[in-house]
DNA sequence: GTCGGCGTGATTGTCAACACTTTAGTCGAC
DNA sequence: GTCGACTAAAGTGTTGACAATCACGCCGAC
């Protein structure tokens, strides 16, 4: 099952073994570093494709034998992931793919809500071609992978998109929080989306960098908004009967 | 120095021995939890009122010692400060409180700029009495620190305000952030103010919380910017010369 | 047939020791 | 006196083993 879902993370592999080349007196410690960046690359890959679903188990020993390390380093990347929000920990049961709560979900969108139109007002006030560049060619990762009918990698990578729209604004602050919010939206998707919906419409995010091409701010800010919108209207917030919180049913 | 530093945490230090009498039978585990936090309190707590500055080296053996714990816990809880950037990690040389740079201080700022308006109409649009009472119970804190001249407890005071307007607010996604941008600022003012300026101004608190009583949103909105143009305002961008930035100047 | 206690296997949490890297200080050459 | 190499000490990174805990299946009682 853990084995299955993280099959992926390729690029990573190879971009990390070309780096270990360049310096073989001191591969081992580069090695090692790099060997941990790529197993959070892998494991977070695998979650926001869902390929780790929400709710699964993350058994220590068993991705360290995946990822031929120790338990140490695993429960490092884990407790890094669970700082992020993307794996939540259990004291003495272990590390879960984390489950956002219905609340959490309004959070998230209402925080996206603010931030992302401001990331669109200092891209656009701070732009150039290059990043414009650096946006179309994400994009056609994304037509790419709609193309190919590519399921996981198109949530994955629409999620990206919001990422990549962050560090090119240029605000470290803000890239930090975003970051965070997009992993948690990719969680949130699975978690309530009907099965058939294909999280981000297709042509939203050309018509997003077609509007910060123009410096058109205010077209730009709608569009996101619409966008943030449409994401957040094909949730269904409805609690699966294994989720009903009794806790909270009863309290009052 | 360490040792000095850290002397503080007395509160903390009363309630996790009060939580851990509830169940006697437990104590082993719940005990060891509490202490991770309670160390985590009280080094962030000695931080945030610099008593240790940034720059500090944090080792972690002497560390160890001074909370009576090992050395993995220790480990444990500088990876999680690292995550939230107050304390940053050199491979092999080990962890340093955080000295944030003056991209970051400003990229800071604008986040707060954008963030800390929309907390406060979140705060005005589901304002209780009881809330109204958590912020003025906490200016009585402020106004009292100010009254011994304690400037260590006033410092971590004034952004312990802006965390929990955070937390009133209610969204917890937005309150993450400003957690993290809060404790980010005392680094900053630590780094950057004047060292006779004293951070934020005693009234402005009082004022923004008026306003909130009053659901007064444009006038908060235009405090709380005011607020923060004040503190960016007082602070001094001005290399010292141990941080110039050699590769930086020379790179082109 | 259902419920609750019990034991076993699996898994996490903890630690102490070891290996490796860095740092600081000393010494000698020029 | 200054520079550079060498040495020793301090500190970090890593490992493997052990203890504590939890989850699950089994069994007997009702």
């Amino acid at each position: 099952m853990l084995d299955r879902a993280i099959g992926a993370g390729v690029k990573a592999a190879a971009s990390a073994a070309a780096a270990s080349k360049r310096s073989p007196a001191r591969s081992s410690r580069v090695e090692r570093e790099n060997a941990n960046d790529e197993m959070y690359e892998r494991i977070c890959t695998a979650i926001l494709e869902h390929r780790l679903r929400p709710g699964t188990k993350l058994v220590e020993e068993r991705l360290a034998e995946i990822f031929s390390t120790s338990r140490a380093r695993v429960r490092e990347v884990l407790a890094r992931m669970a700082h992020e929000q993307i794996v939540e920990l259990f004291p003495q049961r272990g590390a879960y793919v984390a489950k956002p709560s219905i609340e959490q979900a309004h959070d998230v969108f209402e925080a996206r809500r603010l931030i992302e139109p401001a990331l669109l007002r200092r891209l656009i006030r701070t732009l150039t071609p290059e990043r414009v560049a650096r946006l179309r060619q994400h994009l056609a990762l994304e037509v790419d992978a709609r193309r190919r009918s590519d399921n996981r990698a198109i949530v994955r990578l629409s999620g990206e998109f919001h990422t990549l729209l962050a560090d090119l604004a240029g605000n470290s602050a803000l890239a930090r929080s975003m970051r965070e919010l997009s992993s948690l939206t990719c969680l949130i998707i699975y978690l309530y989306d009907a099965p058939t919906a294909t999280s981000c419409r297709a042509d939203e995010h050309a018509k997003i960098i077609d509007a910060v091409a123009r410096r058109n701010v205010t077209r730009a800010e709608k569009l996101m908004l619409e966008h943030l919108g449409h994401i957040e209207g094909s949730l269904k917030f409805e609690l699966t009967s294994e989720d009903v919180d009794l806790e909270a049913i009863f309290k009052n």
